[in-house]
DNA sequence: TTAGTTGCAAAGGCTTTGCACGCGC
DNA sequence: GCGCGTGCAAAGCCTTTGCAACTAA
């Protein structure tokens, strides 16, 4: 599916600056709104448009937020639908995506829901990259 | 364990006001920031001096800062090392404690490692509180 | 045509910084 | 007494808001 119809499809306008940002994050996933921004500086975009597109993209389910800790900005991905997740050194930062979980897991199926349903479940492992372990083992 | 011990043995000096953000943080969890700096207002300690000893007990290991989606600032909790994990509500925002079926931490396995040493598995559950969906059912 | 989008500037809000004072050890 | 910790004010930074101009449909 190309860019113009995604959009389309998720009933929202198509225009250069969507499409902009969209390509963008496609090239280069978990970028901040100011990353896009410079990935797009082309385009001439504003900032706060691009928080507005972002905006509206998570909205209408076409990308998706991602909340890391130690993040102090929101990272955005395109939505593949693939339900996978995210692992993150928790020194440099580096972050890796994560297949969903193999085998038994348990933690992913609440023992107690609190009355609510269950929409999604999603895993972040903090972990320590090879080389920042090289420089400094972690306990 | 007292709270003063907790301090001392995190290695951290014993003041009047990590032990009130602490006590604070210990009666009503994932507060913000600026929430226990309303909790503590009779301690006289300004907000970010708040942030200064969240900061360090974090640092330290004594409390974890909970990132979650759609929060636009920091929680904390005081670290209870039982590896458990949180189920919010999409909508209101409701938080939610759930224990971890797994005793030992990493609960959760990845299916690849990418090289990375794993530390821990957190696990958010976004889900829709019985409030939420009476009013209008989601999808 | 017209309703949704963008641009721009400004404001908002949480967090960090810098330095002087104060207090735990 | 020494050095860490705190108070305060200011700055920093990301993000949101408001309104006029524009453009996709």
């Amino acid at each position: 599916m190309d860019t113009s119809g995604i959009l389309r499809d998720a009933g929202l306008r198509v225009t250069v600056q969507r499409i902009a940002v969209l390509q963008a994050l496609a090239l280069s996933p978990h970028s901040s709104a100011d990353r896009i921004h410079a990935a797009v500086a082309g385009a001439d975009i504003a900032l706060p448009t691009v928080h507005a597109i972002l905006g509206d993209l998570a909205t209408a389910g076409v990308i998706r937020r991602v909340s890391l800790p130690d993040a102090d900005r929101a990272l955005f991905e395109v939505e593949r639908g693939d339900n996978h997740h995210h692992m993150q050194c928790v020194r440099c930062g580096r972050l890796e995506v994560v297949s969903c979980a193999v085998g038994a897991s348990p933690c992913l199926h609440p023992a107690e829901d609190h009355g609510m349903r269950l929409l999604e479940a999603s895993v972040t492992y903090r972990a320590i990259c090879r080389d920042c372990d090289e420089v400094r083992p972690a306990p």
